[in-house]
RNA sequence: GCCGCUGUGGCGGAACUGGCAGACGCAAGGGACUUAAAAUCCCUCGGUGGCGACACCGUACCGGUUCGAUCCCGGUCAGCGGCACCA
């Protein structure tokens, strides 16, 4: 055999042509076999070129897909554009250039720079969330949601980027600012179109039952979600109006002492004349109109409020009379944006008591309520609580809800902080909303064979200062008929955000190219749900969710035929600079994929971005470690060079079946870093023997084939092993019989210290194991004229003899 | 404050269900080959003591359960991520 030296740039590009040509990587369109669908975040082309995190996921997944290829699914594992958004949108504002062109730009660049690591993405079913054959389905769920009520426009405030001039999603809004660019965030009264993701919320929670996701990612949903279970209960004001609040307390209603309003609270305006600090109120709720998120939430925790004179309100289970006060504690967007205050058992009503002197009433026996607010649910016993006393707090809560339900004045009720989703936004670069508003129809849909309502061309993309969309401008594109009665009517210049694409885009995967429907009824009945999703965990709460709703949705009016899109999802760690800091351009810590694939191959890059660490977590970059993948790589390839016939040696048999084992379940637990070590340890083993035998060598480029499929594919090739691709061939069973050796060494320990090894028959009985190790010289000399306590052994492990 | 997670050599990280801590790789040191360098190959590589086979210590810290704890339980400290006046 003989063995030039390894040229990695020569054979990639080789194999990287012949797997295209052959389409070894397209899914197959029949339905009989077994199907398997892989799914990774589609990248957003930005101009910036791919980034060495980006193939981390890549590359994981596509271990798992060429995997069950080799197993004998029928695999979809599919890439494609989230093009639409806001860099693209900028750039080409600054550059002059139409955001189409830029985007076509650095898909091209993109495409180019994940080809060159040999994933075996299905490039026939390229998606690009800006093709208007692809937005046209965006659109028709749009109007799906409208018609179903699902989808409403609504004068409402709304968080206001002053950089982005555009509107965000509460998801979008960190710390106060925005998410994307740093700026901050204030409050406008805009009208927006809005998408009822609240009408899910409950099954969003109870659904996650039904899928396998990571802990950390339920856990973080629901708590983004944020259902409280409690009680409605109507409190009467002195002006004998109702005011109903919302509590998870109703069990301490006797240990009310006064209630607090939010500042924007609509009875206030209609108590205006029976308030007699009035002046002093609206004061407050100047005040509080003019802070930001920010200034609320970060500025001291100090409560303020002002108590209203000459309103006051009646206790509904033991007429009490209490004050109301308004406070910006009290939210007007959560709950009814009223609440009872029982001092004695919530922290914040305490804090407040305690400023304003207020009494504070105990309730639940079990704390010290001068001292600190008592909130323990467990442990307590209701006290100075009437028909409750003796109670605990479980019985009480039950109790009292029987009686608010007789008496009429209460019922059980469940909150939840998730919004609905603000949808709109006040740019160019995203889907048109298809809808038109009429004069004398209000809002009217586009019959769905205008469909894709396509973005005209405008000469600025420019935003607006005052809050419009740049399409606004457009008045021949805006100026319309109306669809239902003909008259004039004005398109909806407002678009789509980021997410819309990207909440249903696993689905047209599935069906690319069909013009009829989002895809075939088949092809959904065959490939849903997806069966293995990774994606970054700061999607959890935006994409993650967004898309659960959409799918949701889709289920609930026959679309697709499953309940929840992706059976399971899994999160991968970021990839950080040389400093262990967060790679960015201005830490100048970037690592530019192209010049690891230039130098060491692609074949190196996948292997050392899939050993660098535990995959789930962060790791950060180290060049040095790269030499070691690139050696591992070399090693195989001087394979070549020791290669004699033959079939697996006997002693190499149990490595070789151990091997098979271990690759084979690691990669389904995501732990490709053992798997490559255990790759690595039997390379050392077969070297050890100085020389490779044809079928030793056969199993190992099996193994090997997903995570370095190049290299495997040019030996497979010189080998003359046959069957075609190397990638293509079935995945090597073990026998677990031979996953064991003859003989195993075993440490012997007195009084839980080793204090020898032996080697011993793997089957030896555990009686004669221990007399083996009593008959070790060094363990004798150890427990003599000692009296054995205990005896134990661990077979194929150790055994301690324990004597006093 | 609440929820979730993490803490192991010089570094990245291994360790089944409670059973030999440090697999695999990197870096480092020594050696072989070479005129030399690179590459490659061999050896050493948690700490302390000892010429030495060996002994003692060691998985953030304190304590517990156990024949035996990186793993289980209680407490403390440090760091990361999410939520945050949600009644």
């Amino acid at each position: 055999m003989k063995c030039e030296k390894y040229d990695h740039k020569l054979l990639e590009k080789k194999w990287q042509d012949r797997w295209e040509e052959a389409g070894v990587y397209h899914a197959e369109n029949s339905f009989d076999k077994p199907k398997f669908y892989a799914l990774v975040e589609f990248p957003y082309p930005s101009g910036q070129g791919l980034h060495v995190g980006h193939p981390r996921p890549y590359t994981a997944l596509d271990i798992v897909a060429r995997k069950r290829r080799m197993e004998g699914y029928n695999v979809l594992y599919p890439i494609g554009w989230d093009a639409f958004g806001l860099p693209t949108e900028n750039y080409a504002i600054k550059n002059h250039v139409h955001p189409a062109e830029v985007t076509k730009k650095n898909v091209a660049r993109f495409k180019q720079q994940i080809q060159s690591l040999g994933i075996s993405f299905d490039w026939s079913r390229e998606i690009n969330t800006t093709d208007p054959d692809y937005y046209k389905w965006t659109q028709w769920i749009f109007l799906q949601l409208f018609k179903h009520g699902l989808a409403y426009k609504k004068e409402m405030a709304v968080n206001w980027c002053t950089s982005c001039k555009c509107v965000l999603a509460n998801e979008e809004v960190v710390d106060g600012v925005c998410e994307r660019c740093g700026a901050p965030v204030v409050h406008k009264v805009k009208s927006q179109w809005m998408l009822k993701i609240t009408e899910y919320a409950d099954r969003l929670i109870n659904d996650l039952d039904l899928v396998d996701y990571p802990d950390r990612v339920k856990a973080q949903q629901k708590n983004w979600i944020g259902r409280s279970t409690g009680a409605e209960v109507d409190f009467t004001a002195t002006t004998g109006d109702k005011l109903t609040i919302f509590t998870t307390r109703p069990d301490t209603l006797y240990g009310v002492t006064y209630m607090v309003l939010s500042p924007e609270h609509a009875l206030l305006a209609k108590w205006k004349d029976r308030i007699k600090n009035w002046d002093e109120v609206e004061a407050y709720q100047e005040a509080a109109a003019r802070k930001s998120d920010f200034e609320r939430t970060e500025v001291a925790k100090d409560k303020t409020g002002v108590r209203l004179d000459g309103v006051a309100a009646v206790n509904p289970v033991n007429g009490v009379e209490i004050p109301i006060f308004i406070s910006d504690y009290v939210l007007t967007t959560y709950g009814t944006g009223a609440i009872m205050a029982v001092p004695g058992h919530d922290t914040r009503d305490w804090e407040f008591a305690k400023k304003f002197g207020l009494p504070i009433i105990e309730v639940v026996k079990g704390g010290d309520v001068e001292k600190e607010a008592f909130t323990d649910c467990e442990t307590g016993i209701m006290v100075n609580s009437g028909i409750l006393d003796g109670l605990s707090v479980e019985d009480a809560k039950v109790r009292i809800r029987e009686f608010l339900e007789e008496k009429g004045i209460g019922h059980s009720k469940v909150n939840f902080k998730l919004r609905d989703w603000v949808f709109s936004r006040q740019r160019y670069w995203g889907e048109p909303i298809p809808i038109v508003h009429c004069e004398k129809c209000g809002f009217v849909a586009l019959p769905e064979s205008e469909l894709p309502l396509r973005l005209p061309d405008v000469k600025s993309y420019e935003p607006t200062d005052n809050g419009e969309s740049p399409l606004a401008h457009m008045t021949d594109w805006v100026n319309t008929t109306c669809p239902h009665c003909g008259g004039p009517a004005r398109r909806e210049t407002d678009t789509m955000p980021q997410w819309a694409g990207s909440s249903w885009y696993f689905l047209r995967y599935m069906d690319p190219h069909n013009e009829n429907a989002i895809a075939s009824k088949e092809a959904l009945e065959y490939w849903s749900p997806v069966n293995w999703y990774n994606g970054g965990m700061e999607h959890t709460t935006l994409h993650l969710l967004y898309s659960r709703f959409w799918h949701k949705f889709l289920y609930d009016i026959g679309v697709v035929p499953t309940p929840e899109p992706y059976a399971k999802r899994t999160s991968h760690g970021m990839i950080l600079g040389e400093n262990g800091e967060k790679m960015s351009k201005s830490r100048g810590n970037v690592v530019n994929p192209d010049d690891v694939v230039n130098e060491f191959g692609a074949d190196t890059m996948r292997l050392y971005e899939m050993f660098i660490g535990d995959f789930e977590k962060a790791a950060p970059w180290n060049p040095a470690s790269i030499r070691g993948c690139r050696r591992f790589i070399e090693r195989y390839w001087n394979f070549q060079s020791i290669l004699t016939d033959g079939g697996i040696r006997e002693k190499l048999e149990t490595p070789f079946h151990k091997t098979i084992k271990k690759v084979t379940e690691d990669v389904e637990n995501l732990k490709f870093n053992t798997a490559i070590a255990a790759l690595m340890s039997l390379m050392n083993d077969v070297y050890d023997t100085g020389s490779v035998t044809r079928e030793e060598l056969r199993v190992f480029s099996l193994l090997l084939s997903p995570f370095a499929p190049h290299v495997v594919e040019e030996v497979w090739e010189n080998a003359g092993f046959g069957g075609g691709f190397a990638c293509r061939q079935q995945w090597p069973a073990y026998d677990e019989s031979k996953c064991r050796e003859n003989t195993v060494e075993i440490a012997v320990q007195v009084n839980g210290k080793v204090r020898a090894r032996i080697t011993i028959a793997a089957d030896l009985s555990k009686e004669d194991a221990i007399a083996a190790a009593k008959a070790e010289e060094r363990v004798a000399s150890e427990i003599a004229g000692k009296t054995i306590v205990k005896e134990i052994c661990v077979p194929g492990k150790l055994v301690n003899i324990v004597a006093k």
